[in-house]
DNA sequence: GGCATCACG
DNA sequence: ACGTACGTGATGCCG
């Protein structure tokens, strides 16, 4: 028997809706209800391959209820922005998918299921009902069932409701499920039903007489109550009006029949073109015309020795397009020149060795261009077989992250994917992963071959395409004089690392865990029992059960117990302080002590910290295995982790500079404000001179508080600052907060007119950028939920910011590196922490490198405001900073 | 693997 | 009325 499923378009769209969280493409388009309804969509096809297909929709205009009945639905909200705009999308897909799309004036959707429904009935074809509205139960039959869709805590199930189904659940057949409804009447349809009949009332009554009709025949039934009887009797009217409105249409006059809807193939085309477009990766490889394994037909692949890759390489003039594999050493290279692709396997680290040695004369060769993904790791990999490899490169991870910094992934598969189209396997999808994953030298020769031909075809075709792309946009500065020179600097630095004080590490470590010792018996005596300090779910127990504390702050697991609850609390029991300090002596030794003692080196003795280039949307480095970007500072305690940090002999020191109020200052540049330009030439203290002008007082009568006050709000400016926060922050009125604010906008007036400006060209354009050209896109400025629209504001006030104190860190980071290797200096840059840069530097060079530091941080960037860095130097980085 | 917390700029 | 500052990473708990 054939089989047809038909979809109930705006209720199934609702569901995706309001299930999924919201998604948007690059240039702005939401496109959670699409995809949402795709997912629904081919889940049911592949489980029921159905031989017809179709989805009915709402019409906008008034259907025969609302003729009938004007206060039909009247309460209905229209839908959102966000999901109208995804409609003639969605019916877009649809169209290139061949799937007929029902729509009726004057009929709902509902109407036009239960038609068709009645026409397989006719033609004894099994029809399905896909939807989320319960209303299409009464369709159920022997030939029709339907499968409801319910959304719970996030989960969509489906269960099939076949007639036996429908009675099992509710005790009445599909056709008596209309009269319960019309009786009991129905809020969200504004179904008014009998006045006074409920829910268990109604379903009572059906159960009994099996329809409104034969209820009011036996409105003298000794089972209706004189008061029931009284509303039946008054509600009569209603009644039927309501099982008019209830009762789904199956006579409507629609133009197709069921032959129309029989399932085409797709136009394979134009929905690749959409799910390009949507960014729907996961459809689009389903739909791949070609299987994965094939993209290369035209390549030719070929394993070779190294004594084959080392004359290969001779052959190499201008550009090299390869993958180097494995992190710390080789495991295998490959290459691609012309239709060849040439893999090179190491098993053994001699193999390892004799590729760095065959392909050599290549990249120390600054005039070829080496092309590749992850360009950084190489230089790592080859640095450990002595190659150093520094200039003529171009990463098309790199490229990617400068077209669209907020990718989560710019491996090959997910840049070529983005940008290209091209459908590769993942990393996760060769390998496999878990216990059972497969390494390069364990994978079948298949799938290495179609894995590399893959990578390396598709960075052959990125390379140009990304630098048409950055042409376009104007981002040529940034990549090749800011970003691609950074990649090798940033190498340097992991390989070089930062000597650590292991000894005096472990001791500080030790004495922790004494202080943490004791701290954990007078919790426990304070408390009374002992538990897990560190859980905030049995912390909060004892805190605010046991001990019966106040309640400030819940989070949505529980109680909250964070530091700024915490200090609310201080002064109402002991216990309070005690766990303050404990928390900071806990973190100080997971974190930092036993943290970092785990990553040391033990060849070099050193800390190799990972520097990642392609992680932050504003454009910033971040650090990791270990995090050295967040050393505490703040707290003495903490601040004392830094005296570990020290110069890998006696011969050194470290020189430590850092841009004083860098964004404060790229503020009063972008906006011009001649005020804060001013502030800032003068030299003065900046948060005084702020303080000065919002608070009205003379110069020489700026106190600490107000000083301090300004600093908050000079702060909160570049985070795109609300009043509430600020009243916070300084626990104030929030009446007080405005005033500052207000102030702080007339004084600056340059600068409320920058940010709004900013503002309105990220609503315009979709996108915020800095100095440099470096470019966010910002898609929750379309939003029309406030939270996410206000989220989007702030992003577009601050990344400007953030993001061009990026850059020029950057660029004074490259030419450093750059003055080092120039004068030949035995000193090195090993660490960046956003607005500071650590050089250890040999003692006799102490002088020139403090000089060519400053000169190099302070002139990387014309700004009207001038760049200022404050140098140390020091034993330690506790002394140098 | 998500959440809460806390370290930094 | 909304719920409340930008950008990160590591840790420990818990389902």
């Amino acid at each position: 028997m054939k089989n047809l499923l038909i979809i109930d378009g705006n209720s199934i769209i609702n569901r995706a809706f309001y299930g999924i969280r919201l998604l948007t493409n690059k240039h702005g388009l939401f496109t959670n209800a699409i995809y949402g309804f795709l997912k629904i969509m081919f889940k049911h096809i592949d489980e029921l391959s159905p031989d017809y297909i179709c989805v009915a929709f709402d019409l906008k205009a008034p259907t025969f209820r609302h003729k009938m009945y004007s206060s039909y639905k009247a309460q209905r909200k229209g839908m959102p922005d966000e999901l109208r705009m995804q409609m003639p999308v969605m019916k877009e897909v649809l169209g290139a998918m061949n799937i007929a799309i029902l729509e009726k004036e004057g009929y709902e959707a509902d109407d036009i299921i239960g038609t068709v429904s009645r026409m397989c009935d006719e033609e004894k074809i099994a029809c399905h009902i896909l939807t989320g509205d319960r209303d299409d139960l009464q369709l159920a039959s022997g030939n029709t069932d339907v499968l409801l869709t319910i959304t719970r805590m996030g989960a969509t199930t489906t269960t099939v409701y076949d007639a036996n189904a429908v009675y099992e659940e509710y005790g009445v057949t599909p056709s008596e499920f209309v009269d319960v409804k019309a009786l009991m009447g129905d809020s969200s349809d504004n179904v008014p039903g009998v006045k006074g009949i409920g829910e268990k009332t109604a379903f009572g009554y059906i159960q009994k007489f099996k329809s409104i009709e034969k209820l009011y025949d036996n409105l003298d039934d000794e089972i209706i109550k004189p008061a029931a009887r009284k509303k039946l009797e008054d509600g009569k009217d209603m009644a039927a009006l309501s099982k008019k409105l209830c009762t789904i249409d199956r006579y409507v006059p629609i133009e197709s029949s069921l032959n129309d809807y029989e399932r085409k193939e797709y136009n394979t085309e134009r929905l690749t073109e959409l799910f390009i477009n949507l960014e729907f990766n996961a459809f689009l490889k389903s739909i791949a015309p070609v299987p994965k394994d094939a993209q290369n037909e035209d390549v030719q692949f070929e394993m070779v020795d190294a004594v084959k890759l080392k004359s290969l390489m001779s052959d190499i003039k201008s550009e090299l397009v390869y993958k180097l594999y494995g992190a710390k050493s080789i495991d295998g290279f490959a290459f691609k020149d012309g239709n060849s692709i040439y893999f090179c396997p190491a098993a053994t680290p001699d193999d390892s060795a004799a590729i760095a040695d065959a392909i050599r004369p290549v990249f120390e060769n600054s005039g070829i261009v080496k092309i590749s993904d992850d360009i950084k790791s190489s230089i790592i990999a080859l640095h450990s077989h002595g190659l150093t490899f520094d200039d003529a490169y171009f990463d098309t991870g790199i490229a990617a992250y400068i077209i669209n910094p907020a990718k989560s992934s710019y491996s090959t598969s997910s840049v070529a994917m983005d940008l290209l189209s091209i459908p590769l396997a993942s990393e996760k999808e060769v390998f496999g992963s878990g216990k059972d994953a497969k390494t390069l030298l364990t994978l079948d020769d298949k799938s290495l071959m179609s894995y590399v031909s893959g990578e390396l075809c598709a960075i052959e075709k990125l390379k140009p395409f990304e630098e048409e792309k950055i042409k376009a946009d104007g981002q040529e500065k940034l990549l090749y004089d800011i970003e691609l020179p950074l990649v090798c600097v940033l190498a340097d630095m992991e390989i070089y690392g930062f000597k650590i004080d292991a000894d005096a590490l472990r001791d500080f470590t030790d004495s922790l865990t004494k202080k943490i010792a004791v701290l954990e018996e007078e919790i426990y005596a304070l408390a009374g029992e002992s538990f897990n300090i560190n859980s905030t779910k049995q912390l909060g127990v004892i805190l605010f059960e046991k001990l019966g504390l106040k309640v400030i702050k819940k989070t949505k697991t529980g109680y909250s117990t964070d530091a700024a609850v915490l200090e609310k609390l201080e002064g109402s029991h002991d216990i309070i302080g005690k766990i303050i300090e404990y928390r900071r002596a806990a973190k100080l030794k997971s974190t930092y002590g036993d943290g970092l003692l785990a990553v040391i080196n033990p060849t070099t003795g050193r800390i190799h910290s990972s520097f990642n280039q392609t992680v932050t949307t504003t454009g910033r480095i971040s650090s990791t295995e270990p995090n050295l970007q967040n050393i505490p500072m703040r707290r003495e305690e903490g601040r004392e982790i830094r005296k570990m940090f020290v110069p890998g002999s006696d011969d050194y020191i470290l020189t430590d500079a850092d841009y004083s109020q860098i964004e404060l200052r790229i503020l009063a540049h972008m906006s011009g404000d001649e005020a804060m330009i001013e502030a800032f030439r003068s030299g003065e203290d900046i948060h005084a001179s702020t303080a000065s002008r919002v608070f009205g007082v003379a110069k020489d009568e700026v106190t600490p508080l107000l000083r301090s006050r300004a600093k908050a709000v000079n702060f909160g400016i570049v985070y795109g600052m609300g009043e509430y926060s600020l009243s916070q922050d300084l626990h104030i009125s929030v009446k007080e907060a405005k005033a500052y604010i207000e102030s702080y906008f007339e004084k600056y007036a340059s600068v409320k007119k920058y940010l709004d400006d900013t503002v309105s060209s990220a609503r315009a354009n979709g996108y915020v950028t800095t100095m440099f050209g470096r470019r966010r896109y910002i898609s929750e400025i379309a939003s029309s939920n406030f939270m996410t629209r206000a989220f989007g504001e702030r992003v577009a006030m601050n990344t400007p910011i953030q993001g061009t104190a990026a850059d020029i860190i950057k660029i004074a980071m490259v030419s450093v590196h750059r003055e080092l290797k120039k004068q030949k200096l035995k000193s090195r840059l090993i660490l960046q922490v956003h607005d500071e840069l650590i050089i250890e530097t040999a003692i006799d060079e102490a002088a020139k490198v403090k000089e060519l530091l400053e000169s190099c941080m302070m002139n990387a960037a014309k700004l009207s405001t001038n760049l200022l860095a404050e140098t140390g130097t020091g034993k330690t980085w506790y002394d140098a900073h």
